[in-house]
DNA sequence: GTCCGGATATCTGTGATATTTGATCTTAGG
DNA sequence: CCTAAGATCAAATATCACAGATATCCGGAC
């Protein structure tokens, strides 16, 4: 182990690049809940056989952002109050595990690029709340808990949850909430190691990001 | 890498009885910790072409039950304490939470049902611990909680769990440890409508199970 | 004799494509 | 208007072709 290190090869497969690039989509609310998607209209649009598109799909449905249906179509889920219950209190309980053990592996670098996230806007047209910022804020933080085993449960939870960002939208007033408000509490949890007080501000986001999607609820 | 014993299985739904199949493997702890899996071999074994055991194998990967090798080969985890730790702490927090909605929705009959299942043995012959009693009993109760969101998690996380249930054999005494104690305690808490002692009950319960894996955790 | 290097044989998964199966929609017959 | 047969389309499965990885083995240098 004492040869120089050099990066791995970065082995471009194509499922990959198809489940990212339906992941991508999903984050940034490309797909309305209800909508059925074909595996050719897929394949033919991101310009590979079915073969990829099938991997990357069946992937999806286990991680619950598509659903298969009997007639073997598949499907956006829809909405539906009581997986968005579901949804957040299983946001809530497994991202304040997460968060503790970030906390146990915190760093200032860390602290650094989290803030560094907040100050950086993606794009500047962008109409609603920056959410890309906002995945970037929270795994940029739940990244450091360094857990194989939570951190793609949480990432399953937010793709459930991006089948809905497509509904954003429609609520002006949930555009000018004060995004950031939590996030900042956030940071100034970490800095003075006050677990109560990030846990509380982790939670207070959580359930903000869902009154956006559900100003009733 | 002795080839595990896996049932072959009836038509239709191919990628779907693959999946179970292989599942079910899990759960009997048919897979050692470190094994090679092929698809050929598997599809051989099944008695059916590649490409449905290719999906049901993307799907195992997705739920972290198998995993890629840079050399694109599919391996079973091999042993890893903290990720033995995260695995327990995830099923504690989760497990929890559909204990909770469970509840919300307990009835005589779901109490029956887990009674039901203590009381019959699946197989007379076995040596270990009744595996498909324990995954029986378990779920009878999280099914009662019908979340479509958290089931999946909590089954994901068992099968992480089923990966290494193959080393339960090697610890004579775990075999003969109070298996029904806590299961017990929790119908008991259960019928009582007393949550505090069914918390703790699974608590208790699941904390066992990660012992009798690792005797010294 | 032992150790190292390279060639090759034989695995592996990947991606593409052809074939089969099943479901839905249409439409002809009642 | 309703029913049922057939047309149509997409997904599920099987098969094929290929490139990369591992293992084996053989030859030569020390």
């Amino acid at each position: 182990m004492s040869a120089p290190r050099i990066a791995r090869i970065d082995q471009s497969k194509l499922r990959e690049n198809v489940y990212f690039a339906l992941r991508d989509a999903f984050t940034r609310g490309e797909f309305a809940p209800g909508d059925t998607v074909s595996l050719r209209d897929l394949a033919e649009q991101l310009g590979t056989s079915m073969t990829p598109v099938r991997e990357a799909v069946r992937r999806l449905v286990a991680e619950g952002a598509l659903i298969d249906t009997p007639s073997r179509t598949l499907q956006v889920p829809a909405f539906d109050a009581r997986r968005m219950q579901d949804l957040k209190q299983a946001r809530l309980a497994l991202e304040a595990l997460v968060l503790d053990l970030a906390m146990d592996r915190m760093t200032p670098e860390i602290i650094a690029a989290m803030e560094a996230v907040l100050t950086t806007h993606s794009d500047p047209g962008i109409t609603g709340p920056d959410l890309q910022q906002n995945y970037d804020f929270h795994f940029t933080l739940y990244r450091a808990s360094e857990s194989e085993v939570l951190l793609p449960l949480v990432e399953a939870l937010w793709l459930q949850y991006g089948a809905y960002l497509n509904l954003i939208i429609k609520h002006e007033e949930a555009l000018r909430m004060p995004e950031h408000k939590h996030h900042q509490e956030i940071i100034a949890a970490l800095k003075a190691g006050d677990r109560a007080a990030a846990h509380a501000a982790l939670a207070n986001d959580i359930e903000r990001s869902f009154r956006v999607l559900v100003p009733t609820a």
